[in-house]
DNA sequence: CTGAAAGCGCTTACAG
DNA sequence: CTGAAAGCGCTTACAG
């Protein structure tokens, strides 16, 4: 069928040691047989069998990207642009990525050492268990938000910080009632969102009982449109949200929309993360920008380290973000 | 290290090639031998090796999904939402999903035997070379959009009907200035809009001189923004668009209300394919509906059909779609 | 510098 | 029904 190490051993007249030597650039070979080797190689097309490979050097080329809770999450872009950042930084090594959506593939995945590594994104405590993950042994590297116990480095937006500036951004245009559009606590992003807001708001002196703090569990825009309904109505006086995802504030534009309320007018919005679709809105979304990108990018080169086995001096890589001001927000109504 | 198919022989009084065949659901072993066996495999947590069982059954598990021109594409959900399906298509199967974006690792993927069959997402003539492909042998299922001197199979939602439903809905409203903003015309995806556009203006007796059709190449938000610009100060009629996806409509959106007009009032816009997020918007997107995570399934369920060596019936199977009336459009101005 | 040989963990004829 | 053995394509001590 497909050529093999010992078809360009035959064609080159040496040993398949030889070839191997070559192939993986150890020493011990002869620049001349070498470089004759190499013609052999090219010319007969010869690749590698990873199997092969795999089987005595017991990797397989492979990490893992482990998304939880595929459907709803995909269509999420903050997922996407740090999926981005990942593809990028492994583009120039030998790895390839596999990904999986459903807790089913994920457990396969690692289980069956199918994988050298995994980048796990912000799990949640509800869903794979950090014990079980552990007992594998498996360099892991968490992306997206930090899990206290966790004993994987982590690389994450300051969402703490994030939430702050974007609570002082409505602040500083005038808002004194301003809510939080937050997701499910059972997130760590959602937590560290929660200790942003209240903290930003109490070193305004402001009021930061949890009323003004809406909780949305399931990203359904129907769920949202009636949570945000019942939220307005109790919160008459909120002039201002932030919200923890640009994806969230999306649907709270649209929510605030249907009931006849104008984006910025009647309420101004931000968002978090800044995701390459928010400029592109209409209105552009205000929001925190954080170098999606360069997030997962850098959760590739950590992960690659791991595996290499060597020691990474920052567990937790945090990365800066910077409020953007632009077309969802402006003064409260009647400032 | 971890426990391989001579531990459960062992622990069970038995032959490995015994484990094996109950590990394949083979024939030949007596129900209580296999019974035994299975509660060990259980007991002990053992997991077959899938490189060593790929070096001899010549597989590998996985099938790749190659996305041309990754950092672009990513963002559009158009591609996320069938990358949903495709993941649900082969989450009951023992199948991987690995993605490349770059064209380096699409290569190295395809040609080192890494994947066992591949779901290439609407390539572009300039991209990967059909002659390669074929030469390669793998089992290739085309997913988006057609091409005419394929061998492979494809899955695509029927493009040319779609633009034609948008046309004739903005023609219905009382448009007759009807402009088409498309795709570089070296996916075959852009060519059949544009035929589709040509064919519906013709049908309802309109100018069709291509005069208005304005092909946007690269999506950067400023290009599309100064080529809308000069698109419709060159075409002062225009009174509708109608996009040739999603993602184009909310930039022409964007673009058109940074220059002072409202959509749609002074412009109606009309995407095609109907992601997740265009109910989404605000407005919300006018478009035309097509089931993308069907189409993600059915590619995948045919991929593996082919991969165990069916035959497949119909070799080109384009989902129907359904024109959705929501925000973005209405009557001309002037109507 | 070079090669013969063992071995990675499986599957699958082949023999019994 | 069951097992001994060959072999998948590599890598890597070990000897020379």
């Amino acid at each position: 069928m497909s050529v093999s190490i010992k078809d360009v051993a035959n064609a080159a007249g040496v040993s398949i040691a030889s070839v191997s030597r070559v192939l993986s650039g150890k020493p011990g070979v002869g620049e001349a047989t070498a470089e004759r080797i190499r013609q052999v190689i090219e010319e007969i097309g010869y690749k590698p069998n990873l199997s092969a490979r795999g089987l005595v050097k017991r990797t397989t080329g492979n990490i893992a990207v482990v998304i939880p809770r595929g459907s709803f999450i995909l269509n999420n872009p903050f997922f996407s642009t740090i999926l981005e950042g990942i593809a990028k930084g492994i583009d120039q090594t030998d790895y390839n990525m596999v990904i999986s959506f459903t807790s089913l593939q994920q457990k396969r995945l690692i289980e069956t050492q199918a994988v050298d590594g995994v980048i796990l994104f912000s799990p949640r405590h509800d869903e794979l268990s950090l014990e079980w993950l552990k007992s594998i042994g498996l360099p892991i590297v968490v992306v997206g938000s930090y899990l206290e116990e966790s004993p994987f480095p982590c690389v994450r937006p300051d969402d703490e910080d994030g939430i702050r500036q974007a609570v002082n951004a409505l602040y500083d245009l005038g808002h004194r009632d301003i809510g939080l559009v937050n997701g499910p606590l059972s997130s760590m992003h959602s937590v560290k969102c929660l200790n942003g807001y209240n903290n930003a708001m109490t070193e305004l002196g402001l009021d930061c009982s949890n009323k003004n703090v809406l909780e949305i569990d399931e990203f359904d825009i129907l769920k949202v449109k009636k949570a945000m309904n019942t939220f307005l109505n109790n919160h008459g006086k909120i002039t201002g949200v932030v919200c923890s995802s640009d994806y969230l504030a999306i649907g709270v534009i649209k929510a605030v929309t249907t009931m006849e309320l104008t984006v910025p007018r009647d309420l101004s919005v931000v968002g978090l993360d800044d995701v390459p679709m928010s400029d592109f809105l209409t209105p552009s979304l205000s929001t925190v920008h954080v170098d999606l990108v360069g997030i997962g990018k850098r959760a590739a080169s950590m992960l690659l380290s791991v595996i290499d086995g060597k020691q990474i001096r920052k567990k937790d890589v945090v990365f800066n973000m910077k409020y953007v001001n632009r077309e969802t927000t402006d003064v409260p109504k009647n400032h």
